[in-house]
DNA sequence: TTGTTAATTTATCGTCGATAAGGATAGCGC
DNA sequence: GCGCTATCCTTATCGACGATAAATTAACAA
């Protein structure tokens, strides 16, 4: 079999899954490729290179809402939009760390130029809709980043937690109605607040 | 001289910021020390450990707004809470990836008890106040995160990205008003959509 | 058939985190 | 003062890692 980029960035995702960031070597990968480990660096010029084409693909793959669709609110768009992100980084394990490794490539900058625009016609100045843009990315990556930090195995870390909140009602009763959602819920929770924080600026603006 | 945890995560630190958390290993801090390598695995089971020390002593020394003050309002508190938090990784060559690796410690809940107290006087309920502090609390990891990630050396960067704006105006207008204000601006301003946020949460749900 | 380029293997480097085993040092009961 | 013990550090070494150099094979054009 021959190798390709797409290919050891497809079979690289998989063993991400698998074996996690830390255990991703490059010497794991050749084997799995049935390859020696040399033979990589043939196809990228280094382990950074390799990941980034993983974040790459990761966003390709799962992050599909890029661009606003027809009807769209602002509002709506920046939400989907969100999650759309979330979805891709979620959808790996230890994707966020993949992704938060990557360092961010011009390129984007026509989307954003056209992103810009549509928030702009909803009233948000240029620089208003960055601004909230930028917000929302970090957070986004913040919370997978967290989310994805705890349990390498088993949920043995909540039972813990809720032990150990025992005698701070507040404590425990917040943590039991954030068992509910799960860590989908937290997210939409901040994500709401980052929005109607942007409607009131945009109300007071007007 | 005498090792100890406080002197090898002081010397650690101060490493930490010359050379950047990837050149950071225990040989170069263990030659720093004027000791053999494996004396560190004394003090420190492994460098994971030592990494959390690290990131313990960067928060007592910069994060030093944790509780409210008198006379602060919950939007001042949660404002100079999350400024402090910042300043505290901000202060340290790649803090914020210090930080990104520790797992969230229990021991913490009597403080967030107190918070939870804090912001119910204001109004605020216990999940209600809890999903606010963990989201700004995301946000502020995945902020530095982000600004201590770019420009290995040099505002190189800066201009590249400039340079390619050119032909999105929009993006252009945008990122100059951005380069005024610098990280710490831009780090306000969505902060301040989340405060706000919680804000018209908290007047709906009286 | 020969020459050339692309793709991979073999061999090896230097560095890393970590462990095992032993030596030194200091305190202390006796 | 002697020996016991716990603490703290050194020497030696391991296996795994990312990466490079050089030799080798495969593919294909002239």
């Amino acid at each position: 079999m021959k190798l390709d980029r797409a290919l050891i960035v497809g079979v690289a995702l998989d063993l991400l899954n698998e074996v996690g960031i830390d255990a991703l070597s490059t010497r794991l990968l050749a084997q799995r490729l049935k390859v020696q480990q040399p033979a990589l660096y043939w196809h990228f010029k280094n382990k950074r290179a390799l990941l980034d084409a993983m974040n790459e693909e990761m966003l390709k793959r799962g992050h599909t809402h890029q661009m606003p669709r027809s009807g769209e609110t602002w509002q709506d768009f920046v939400r989907n939009n969100a999650h759309s992100f979330r979805g891709a980084l979620v959808a790996f394990r230890d994707g966020a760390r993949v992704h938060a490794g990557t360092e961010a490539e011009p390129g984007e900058l026509g989307r954003i130029e056209q992103l810009l625009q549509f928030l702009g016609a909803a009233g948000l100045a240029p620089d208003v809709a960055m601004e909230l843009l930028m917000s929302v990315g970090r957070y986004t990556v913040g919370c997978v980043l967290e989310e994805q930090a705890d349990s390498p195995i088993g949920p043995a870390r909540g039972v813990t937690l809720d032990a150990a909140a025992t005698g701070y009602p507040l404590v425990a009763a917040a943590l039991t109605r954030h068992r509910a959602g799960g860590h989908e819920a937290l997210f939409e929770n901040g994500l709401n607040l980052l929005i109607a924080g942007a409607e009131v600026r945009l109300a007071k603006e007007r």
